[in-house]
DNA sequence: ACCTGAACACCGTTCAAGT
DNA sequence: ACCTGAACACCGTTCAAGT
């Protein structure tokens, strides 16, 4: 059951970010209850305090481990966009459908990164900076798309949450089984198209 | 801190329905981890074993509360669609900025709904059943949109997602404050409408 | 600086028992 | 049928202490 208690020391940190890797693990097999302060602790052999050291309490973990996600999201996004050089058009249907796959892929990491109780605002400035880099990403892109239409209605900030929110909905929808993962793609991509040619 | 034990007796399943409620209460205010068994049933004033008559595990309850938050929502969308003889295109419209009004006014209860851990497909059919009542009827009304057009690349179904997809989406994102609430119901009236002439 | 150990109040869950 | 009470293993959190 318990995994054999590591002789590994920590020592500068090392701790902290072990914490957080196996908190990523933990959270992806048995979902966001069975990370547990004193659970880790155990896995990576400490005692059950030394997880104090590195964060205030269970919901500091939880942030850091949502901004972790928030930050694989930014760095998947990146990658894409640099071996792409589509027309901006086709470019953002396509990072439509790969937010939805990300999501599908990593269903508790989503989960915990969008259910944040945690990061009300003030507590947890990290976690609000990584998670604002994929839509700063998204605005620039949807800004180069619109620059030379004549649209003023919509800022390229309002058709950034636009299309993101679309991507997030069916992406939670495709996780809570009322669509099947299978069509999930092909809705993210006729959805997107439209949402995109509303703007133009 | 503890409200006062109630001298009230429960009978017939009457404790059931106000363990539900209570949680309600509980969850709106102090947020999923807040809803407990024990504290339930010191709420209500009953044994703190008393609850495991009623419901399996802790699990069993947030699904119960979870199909009741679904209940709710589906009880809103009668009634608005009662009162409204609208063209089906606007109506498909309010009706979407009508589902984000309901996420942001009833946040905690959003979360717990759609982190369905608990909905793991066979052990909970009445959530089951709650959570497809709305699409039920979001599909009909697209059905009725649909008829004497065209379309065929879109079943009403596909459509349905789509725009419930976004409606979801824009709603989170409202909850995480990456949209100003003052922002999302324009927002999603503006999308909603290219999604719903992107069918057409 | 970083980790340990004892202690406290709380929870979920099981079981045997009451009416 | 419905509720109670004792018991167990677990957690988060605090505090004093070690190296």
């Amino acid at each position: 059951m318990t995994r054999a208690p590591t002789t590994k020391r920590y020592h500068h940190g090392e701790l902290r970010s072990a914490l957080i890797a196996a908190a990523l693990v933990m959270l992806e097999r048995d979902g966001p209850a069975a990370i547990t302060l004193r659970g880790l602790a155990r896995v990576l052999g400490v005692s059950p305090m030394a997880p104090y050291h590195h964060f205030d309490d269970r919901a500091a973990l939880l942030a850091a481990v949502a901004a972790a996600g928030f930050d694989r999201l930014t760095q998947r996004k990146i990658e894409s966009q640099a071996q792409e050089s589509d027309a901006p058009k086709s470019s953002l249907i396509a990072g439509t459908a790969s937010y939805v796959a990300f999501v599908i892929e990593n269903p508790n990491l989503f989960r915990l990164m969008l259910s944040n109780e945690f990061a009300d605002q003030h507590r947890y400035p990290d976690l609000r900076r990584a998670a604002a880099a994929p839509a700063g990403l998204l605005i620039s892109r949807i800004g180069d798309l619109l620059a030379g239409t004549g649209q003023t209605a919509l800022s390229p900030r309002d058709c950034a949450q636009m299309l993101w929110g679309f991507a997030h909905g069916i992406g939670t929808l495709a996780l809570d089984g009322q669509i099947a993962p299978a069509d999930a793609d092909r809705i993210a991509r006729a959805g997107a198209r439209s949402i995109i040619e509303g703007w133009l």
